[in-house]
DNA sequence: GTCAAACTACGACGGTGTTCGTACATTGAG
DNA sequence: CTCAATGTACGAACACCGTCGTAGTTTGAC
């Protein structure tokens, strides 16, 4: 890219306001035992983690697919930091809009013993 | 059916275990609109209804695939009663299995201003 | 037995989701 | 600048999901 394009753009994302994360979409995010495990990773402490440290067993572009719904859907927030894109999760935003829900899934996780690949 | 067979099966439902109720599952059956309506609807006292009395804006075969997907993923129970399935929500099992999960779920959908058509 | 009501099974269709490889963009280090 | 690291965009392949119509099953009423 040419570098005023690359200046101009500044390497924004785009996320959902609070007010505009839907539970559908949410739901259907964590439907998946992938995205569910890096919701999970992020919840123990792994906040603010570069999207190759989660070593999943997919591609890289995959990889980019699961991160890039979970940041549409409003759970994970994510920023450049260098060549790297650091995630979070969405707490306090979940917390308001659906109070005790993000809680409840991740109990729920750590009580289905049928959920394999424990990183933590 | 001839007669004899039709005694003899008896018209079972199969149901997982509380115990083999999948979080991904859940999750993935809730993440449906019509889904979460007929969830809602069976929350909100109507209990044992038969499936025509939902009034889905769907046809009865997707009426029929909905309610299967509820039940095969433990969210509903459903029994025979002449012609009629009732269904109702199994709410203690999965208390039992994931405690807070459904109320979180309700709760959301009672605040997700983006989700049209309820029936109460 | 006959008939209507409630529901299912099956196949089909289109849309969507997951996965990947390849090519490319951006950044920081040397 | 060059290079490696990190990640994206794009298209393709494949499977799955939601929807429907049609035909059939089961039950209860007559």
């Amino acid at each position: 890219m040419a570098r005023a394009a690359r200046a101009a753009q500044g390497r924004q994302l785009e996320h959902p306001g609070t007010d505009q994360i839907r539970l559908e979409d949410v739901l259907s995010a964590l439907s998946d035992p992938i995205r569910l495990r890096i919701v999970h990773d992020l919840s123990q402490g792994h906040d603010d983690m570069a999207c190759i440290a989660f070593e999943l067993p997919v591609s890289k572009s995959t990889s980019t697919h699961h991160f890039r719904v979970l940041r549409e859907s409003g759970v994970i927030r994510q920023h450049y930091e260098g060549t790297s894109r650091m995630s979070r999760l969405r707490t306090d935003d979940l917390e308001e809009r659906f109070p005790g829900l993000l809680s409840a899934v991740l109990l729920a996780r750590s009580m289905d013993a049928t959920v394999p690949g424990r990183t933590v």
